[in-house]
DNA sequence: AAACAAACCTGTGCGC
DNA sequence: TGCGCACAGGTTTGTT
């Protein structure tokens, strides 16, 4: 479920809402969550820490603590992370709560129904060891900039099919199957394009594409699609799924060239729609 | 090097 | 209505 776009706003409402607060008990559900550590990991490391400040790369949410530690959150498929007031039923699949210092009483939820996501507290000194695929991670296009010489060095060589590399977290952190549908459609260019066939002009194109489509989308507070799984920190749905142009829209008229259907294969296992006339 | 399938889970929507 | 299947925003691992 959530992108690039989707953990920016939660990263805002961390910065806006939890930043600076401590966090005064921890409770965890169930224990897949904090696999990559262990419950009384999760509990030590967070009881009683102050969350320093928000940060972001690719889909992982940074914060961290007074303590020297810091906070990660993956949401993987199906995570979300909300803040409520303190007492407030919680919903199914509420796997981790903290309680924040201040009034009115507040906790921050970990909610996640398919458990693929995963809370951590680790020492970001010893980040190589505890959480090695952050340091792999590629560039952000958000967080650092992708300029089209970047780009193009990144796809220089690469006998690799466009949209596998663009959902390639250590080639290009943070874009996920929507915004990879989303980029290339707007560049106009076939996701099946060999990564190395890119003309500079064309390198351009889906340089430009992908920021703007992840900044567009940033600003629109991410995708909410039909089933809601995704909200922002105050449950609150984002708005750029009424400007998708082919994810999710198989069998209907594209709306650019508004003469063919946007079509969907599978590529990669993962559901690829774009437009026949308009991605060459 | 790169493409694929399967694995990890739960929920939903669809065809029959 | 109920059942079974396909599929879902991600990532890793093992196999071709």
């Amino acid at each position: 479920m959530p992108e690039l776009p989707e953990v920016e706003t939660v990263r805002r409402g961390v910065q806006a809402q939890v930043v600076g607060r401590r966090i005064t008990a921890v409770e965890v559900g169930r224990e897949r969550t904090v696999r990559r550590t262990s419950r009384q990991a999760l509990i030590d490391g967070l009881t009683g820490a102050t969350i320093l400040a928000a940060n972001r790369r690719g889909k992982y949410l940074l914060c961290p603590l007074d303590t020297g530690d810091e906070l990660m959150v993956h949401l993987r498929m199906s995570g979300r992370l909300l803040v409520a007031a303190a007492g407030t039923p919680r919903p199914a699949h509420t796997h981790v709560v903290m309680h924040l210092s201040g009034s009115p009483r507040q906790e921050l939820w970990f909610v996640d129904p398919r458990t693929f996501g995963e809370v951590v507290v680790f020492d970001p000194a010893n980040v190589d060891v505890e959480l090695p695929e952050l340091a792999r991670l590629g560039v952000d296009p958000i967080a650092d900039g992708l300029t089209r010489t970047q780009l193009a060095t990144l796809l220089a060589g690469r006998r690799r099919l466009l949209k596998p590399l663009l959902l390639d977290q250590h080639v290009v952190a943070g874009v996920g199957n929507i915004y990879a549908d989303e980029s290339l459609h707007r560049a106009r260019l076939r996701h099946d394009r060999l990564a190395d066939s890119l003309t500079s002009r064309e390198v351009g194109r889906l340089r430009d594409a992908v920021v703007s489509v992840l900044t567009e989308a940033v600003e629109a507070g991410g995708s909410t699609l039909t089933d809601t799984q995704y909200v922002d920190i105050e449950g609150g749905q984002g708005w750029f799924q009424v400007h998708h142009r082919v994810y999710d829209r198989a069998g209907q008229r594209c709306i650019t060239c508004g003469k063919a259907d946007i079509q969907r294969v599978m590529m990669g296992g993962r559901s690829t729609c774009f437009c026949p006339r308009c991605q060459h």
